[in-house]
RNA sequence: GCUGCUAUAGUGUAGUCCGGCCAAUCAUGCGGGCCUUUCACGCCCGCGACUGGGGUUCGAAUCCCCAUAGCAGCACCA
């Protein structure tokens, strides 16, 4: 009876149907291994996994890594780290770049049909061409022409810079973004962390869409961003009479208040700024993680978002809703005082007292507070003189008095009705004889207090500090406890 | 400059394809109340939006046109 008029009736928004998926679908996450994933991957990364959940089939992790100046060999395992921590069904994962000569092999195909050119222009040039729509030299060579520089490419007989394979569109298309985009490039340097003789990389463009078809990805989901690149590679499948997924663009999501850009946290971290990729002034999934965000979260957060083509700005409230949601009923509850100032109280009876570790579940046991005397108690409190009764909160009541602006309280009965009536403030405490130092630690930065000592056996869960908020145990050691706050 | 996408409350989102049931949904946020030894959770009430202008129509958030705004692409990045 009460379970049924407490249950939430809350319709939690279901993703749009996507066309030709009723028998299963292939998708894909394919991130660049430049560093750890933050709030951006997971919009793509969980979108993707929710409708293969959906419909059923596979779900690919496929490492961008063509580009070896934007590798970090470490990105490797965060990523991995970071899609576990979301909770993705991975079903299988492949690097792109021990798929060099698959890709070589499909470029060779590519030129065989007519489709790709080996052009030797300098880039500017060929720029000012495109932008005037006009053909270069090198996109009237003969076939077997474009395959010996193919050759000649592979073999090392281009310098970087000097060649570059370029997919032939339409050099009339209104749109320059669509003229003859370059599908191959040299690059002598630096070598790639994983394949270290590799020099011909394809661009993103190309080796998405070899994968694409040889992985047999049926639905595309990823930001409008890549609009254009869809248009693009639409004509490699048509040069190779490739079947085309179906494409999903969801719009821009602006995210206020972290650092998302990895060179930028990269340069943090290197110049001392950011304590590591999960300093909680990054966006990244380890900060939020850090900070006693749930993956759960992250994912509901994301499918409300949905797959809209809109731009939009991310709310940290609906997210930090999400994760109360999940956090509030399994989270211990716990006295923090934040900026303790000690204080005896006259006239008070010597008491043990005990306070639930969890307010709807009392089979979860209690805390035990032993009041002798002195206690601390957050300053704030104690700043507004007006007020003559504070509750203490599982104690009993004291009256404050003012003398030349130090406070003095004195035991006032026990009686909550009493307090309620006065609109009392029901305040957290702790004995002075048994609290630890804790250390709240915010974006905004650190608080200095004091908490109960049980919090101590909490390190790496996340407990409401009563009055204060969610925070996650971060560390817990001789000195005293270190928490991260969560959120309200 | 060229090309494209988008436009519903503070934020996110439903409705837009197939005009009327939309004086517009749900969540979050905010305000108020109830409950309660937390300012948490839960419950109740309230606040708050169809970018602007034309047009089509008996009727438009929904269709058309123009304007405006935001975003994206025009890389030997993904």
């Amino acid at each position: 009876m009460i379970a049924a008029l407490s249950e939430k009736h809350e319709h939690r928004k279901v993703l749009p149907e996507l066309e030709d998926a009723k028998d299963g679908v292939v998708m894909r996450f394919a991130p660049n291994p430049s560093g750890p994933l933050h709030i951006g991957h997971a919009r793509a990364a969980v979108l993707n996994d929710a409708y293969v959940k959906t419909y059923g089939g596979r779900y690919i992790l496929r490492i961008e890594d063509t580009d070896p100046k934007r590798v970090d060999p470490e990105a490797y395992e965060t990523v991995v780290e970071d899609i576990k921590w979301l909770g993705l069904g991975i079903t299988e994962t492949v690097y792109q770049s021990d798929r060099l000569d698959l890709y070589y092999d499909l470029c060779r195909q590519l030129i065989g049909r007519g489709g790709a050119y080996v052009c030797t222009c300098d880039n500017e040039r060929f720029k000012e061409l495109k932008m005037a729509k006009q053909a270069c030299p090198c996109r009237e060579q003969p076939v077997e022409q474009n395959l010996a520089l193919w050759e000649k490419m592979l073999a090392h007989g281009f310098m970087e810079g000097e060649v570059t394979v370029r997919v032939k569109t339409d050099l009339m298309h209104p749109d320059p973004a669509m003229r003859d985009f370059p599908a191959f490039r040299v690059l002598d340097s630096p070598p790639h962390p994983r394949k270290p003789d590799a020099f011909v990389y394809p661009l993103m463009n190309f080796s998405v869409v070899a994968d694409d078809h040889l992985l047999g990805v049926t639905h595309v989901i990823r930001g409008k961003d890549h609009i254009a690149n869809t248009r693009r590679q639409r004509y490699i499948y048509d040069h190779m009479g490739w079947k085309v997924p179906v494409y999903r663009h969801y719009g821009r999501m602006g995210i206020e208040g972290v650092v998302l850009s990895t060179s930028q946290m990269r340069l943090g971290i290197k110049e001392g700024t950011y304590t590591g990729w999960d300093d909680i002034r990054l966006g990244t999934l380890r900060a939020l993680a850090r900070r006693g965000i749930l993956p759960e979260a992250v994912r509901n957060a994301m499918l409300a978002i949905g797959i809209g083509e809109t731009d939009i700005s991310f709310s940290w409230d609906n997210l930090y809703s999400e994760n109360k949601k999940i956090i509030d009923p399994i989270a211990n509850r716990y006295f923090f005082v934040p900026d303790p100032v000690t204080i005896t109280i006259r006239a008070a009876p010597q008491l043990t007292t005990h306070a639930l570790l969890h307010p709807a579940d009392e089979k979860r046991g209690v805390r035990t507070l032993a009041f002798t005397g002195a206690i601390v108690l957050p300053a704030a409190e104690l700043g507004d003189r007006t007020r003559s009764l504070i509750r203490l909160k599982d104690l009993f009541n004291v009256t404050a008095e003012y003398d030349h602006g130090r406070p003095h309280l004195s035991y006032a009965g026990d009686s909550l009705a009493e307090a309620r009536a006065a609109k009392a403030p029901i305040v957290q405490w702790l004995p002075v004889a048994d609290q630890v130092p804790c250390t709240l630690r915010t974006p905004e930065g650190d608080i200095i207090g004091a908490c109960e000592p049980a919090v101590r056996n909490e390190l790496g869960k996340v407990v409401q500090f009563e009055r204060v908020g969610f925070a996650r145990i971060d560390s817990v050691t001789d000195d005293g406890v270190v928490a991260y706050f969560t959120h309200k």
